[in-house]
DNA sequence: GTCTATAGTGGGATAGAC
DNA sequence: GTCTATCCCACTATAGAC
């Protein structure tokens, strides 16, 4: 791994753990095992390695979800093995908790990938679930944009509701909950679904 | 206002803006009007400040959501109210987002009112939940521990989609979806739902 | 490409006068 | 109680040697 690449896949780890106010050039570098020569050498400062780490990330998110939501079988399914990939649940996510930093925020360079990521993300769910309806897996009834958003939301959430129990069990429920929810607009287990009411 | 309020109040501002990471002493002081000699003669440092700035926060979102969720009425009608309150969509939650702090959670004391706050929600929504369960408003297959947290996680995760966005309609849009799939357990309006699939 | 030296600014806090 | 002076260290970057 070449000096630069070292410099970009600490930066995104200090990113995840720490996020842009709390990390520094030089934590950056001495994680890297690099010299400020280097870093300064190879880019123009801070924001210059942040956007390339956060465009590594988001790229990266963004094709691991392609990989399970792209996959064959019932939209249902694809949507629940997306949920359930999520792993490192107390780190939360490498894209969601930038939005908590207000300077990427304010660097619309910095800004658009994460942006552009929960967009894209909850487009392609939404896809799924239409898709999913069309071939009558879903009663008509559900609405695949709003759905979406509420699976994407979820997930962030459940980040979030684990990070502030140090438990990974809330998120777990969370996806639980949602996914329980959706039985009732499944066309194959509906029948099962709060008939005894 | 005394001045010790001014300076918990300036840190329950910049906290929610910035973070604890990124708010000095300074930036506090500034915005309360007030030198560092008054700041340090009311608290001990920036963790103590904060202390004092997070303890109110929490109280604050706790007695807000319990007028909602302890007022007479359906259930859903009552977390509806709830997620429907929220405002100030895109400077998110002020107490969800110190999960984002690294330093926030590395302290028990800061971290607490955190963890508390969520697990009170929480369960407070999964007794409402019940309740309604209970008096036959949603049917029984509805688990209200995960629906709970479900709902928890739109809110939150709603707030990290809006940020993202630089707008509110993704955070309408989860929080309407989620209402949405609850309309499926909820003995008044099921009739209407995905009956023609 | 990488190193070391240097520099200005702000973070976080203490001390002691008023 | 509040003010000012002072302190040390980290942050972020530049300059120029190697």
């Amino acid at each position: 791994m070449t000096s630069a690449d070292r410099l970009i896949e600490s930066t995104r780890e200090l990113l995840w753990e720490r996020g842009y106010v709390g990390t520094s050039p030089r934590a950056i570098q001495q994680r890297a095992g690099a010299g400020q020569g280097s870093m300064y050498h190879h880019f123009a400062g801070k924001p210059d390695l942040a956007r390339a780490a956060i465009g590594r990330t988001a790229e990266e998110l963004r094709a691991t979800a392609e990989a399970l939501l792209g996959a064959p079988g019932p939209a249902l399914e694809r949507v629940a093995a997306y949920l359930h990939r999520e792993r490192d649940v107390l780190r939360g996510c490498p894209v969601g908790r930038l939005t908590q930093d207000p300077d990427v925020m304010a660097d619309a360079t910095l800004r658009e990938p994460v942006r552009e990521t929960f967009s894209w993300l909850a487009g392609r769910i939404a896809g799924v679930l239409r898709e999913g309806r069309d071939r009558g897996e879903l009663v008509p009834d559900l609405d695949p944009e709003s759905t979406a958003a509420t699976v994407v939301a979820t997930l962030q959430g459940g980040y979030v509701l684990a990070r502030a129990a140090g438990s990974a069990e809330l998120f777990d429920r969370a996806v639980a909950g949602v996914l329980h929810l959706l039985t009732a607009y499944d066309t194959s287990t509906r029948r099962e679904v709060g008939r005894d009411s």
